[in-house]
DNA sequence: CTAAACAGGACCATTTTGGTCTTGATTATG
DNA sequence: CATAATCAAGACCAAAATGGTCCTGTTTAG
C-alpha cells in the first residue's frame, strides 16, 4: 500500500498531453482523446490542477487548458498535493485538518514532520519531464511511428473502467 | 493525502509496549490494557507483525507476543511492510501483483521504482526507538509521575473509535 | 481436563475513492 | 444578438478499501 491515487496517475496522463503541446490550449475532450480518459474525469482532474496552479484556464469558445510552466520545473509533489490534498502520513502532522485527537496533540508530532518531510522531498526530487521521458508518446494518432496502438497509461494504474 | 493506515499506528503502539518491557511475553489482553486498544484489534496487528518476524509469538497459556528485535534496529519500513503489506505507489512498480494492465507494463516502471525506492528510504530512516522517545509512556498505572492520565496514542490519528 | 492463549479466517459496517451528471457562467463566431 | 462550445461548481451514487468484531479451531501450562 502507500499508494497513490488513480486520480494522480491520471493527472499525469493529462499533464503529460498537455506538455507534449506545450503552449497549446486544449479543450478536455481533446485531452481525453489523448489520454484515453473520460471527458469528466479528465475535466475533474484538470479543474484541480488548475486550482494547484499548474494549469491556465481559458473560458469559452476555444477554451480549454493550458501548461503554465515546463515540464522540468514542475515537482511530482506539487502534482500529487493538486490532486490528493497535502500529503500527511496521518493526523499529528503540521497543518493537518482533522488533527490527532490526544490532547495537546501528540509529542511524537516532530519525528511524524520528519517522516513525512523525508516522504516531500523524495516526491520533490521527481520532475514531470523525468515521468513523461519518452515524448512521443502523445504523438497524433496517424503517424504510427512506435507508438502504441491505443491511448495509453503513462504512469502505472490499471486501464480505466469506463 | 498519502496516508499511512489506521492499524499502523496501532502496530506502533503495540510495539512501543513491547519494547517497554523489552523481552517480555505479554498477552494480547495486557497489550490492550496498555494501549487502550481493544483485544481483537491488538490480536490483528500482532499477527501481522509476527508473520513478518517482528514478534515471536508463545501459544497456550501463559503465552503471548515477544519483541524479537532491539527498538533501535527496528525501522519504520519494517512495520509499515508488516501491516500494510509491500509498499508500491502504484501497480507498475516492481513485485506488484494486480500490475498494471498496459500490455507489456508500462515503460515508465523504472522512474516509478525510483519513487518508490526514494519513499521507502525515507520510512527506512527512521527506527521504532525514535518513534517511542519518551520512554515512560507505557509506565505502570500507579506510578502517575508525568504521563498523561488515560492510554494514549503514541502516534498520531485519532482515537479509536471503539 | 481445563482454562488461557494464539491461529486463521469470515464477516459486516463505515469510510474513501472514482466516476457521472446537472445546472450555470463565460466567450468566440456568424 | 443568438448559438454553440467550453469551463465552474458541486451533488450524487456505485465500487472498493479499511476497520473492527466474531467464531471455530489448536496449543499448552497447571
Amino acid at each position: 500500500m502507500l499508494r497513490l491515487n488513480r486520480l494522480t496517475d491520471y493527472a499525469i496522463l493529462v499533464l503529460g498531453a498537455l506538455a507534449h503541446r506545450h503552449g497549446d490550449v486544449m479543450p478536455t475532450a481533446q485531452l481525453a482523446a489523448l489520454t484515453g480518459l473520460n471527458q469528466p474525469t479528465v475535466a475533474k482532474v484538470a479543474k484541480r490542477l488548475q486550482s494547484a496552479g499548474l494549469l491556465e484556464t481559458r473560458r469559452g469558445a476555444t477554451g480549454g487548458y493550458q501548461l503554465l510552466d515546463r515540464p522540468e520545473d514542475i515537482s511530482l509533489v506539487h502534482i500529487v498535493e493538486a490532486v490528493e490534498g497535502p500529503i500527511a502520513v496521518n493526523g499529528c502532522v503540521d497543518g493537518t485538518q482533522d488533527p490527532c485527537a490526544v490532547s495537546n496533540c501528540c509529542f511524537m508530532s516532530n519525528h511524524w514532520n520528519k517522516v513525512n518531510g523525508a516522504l516531500r522531498s523524495a516526491l520533490q526530487a521527481v520532475s514531470l519531464a523525468d515521468l513523461i521521458d519518452p515524448a512521443d508518446l502523445f504523438a497524433p494518432r496517424d503517424t504510427e511511428t512506435h507508438s502504441l496502438s491505443s491511448p495509453q497509461l503513462a504512469s502505472g494504474q490499471l486501464a480505466p473502467a469506463n
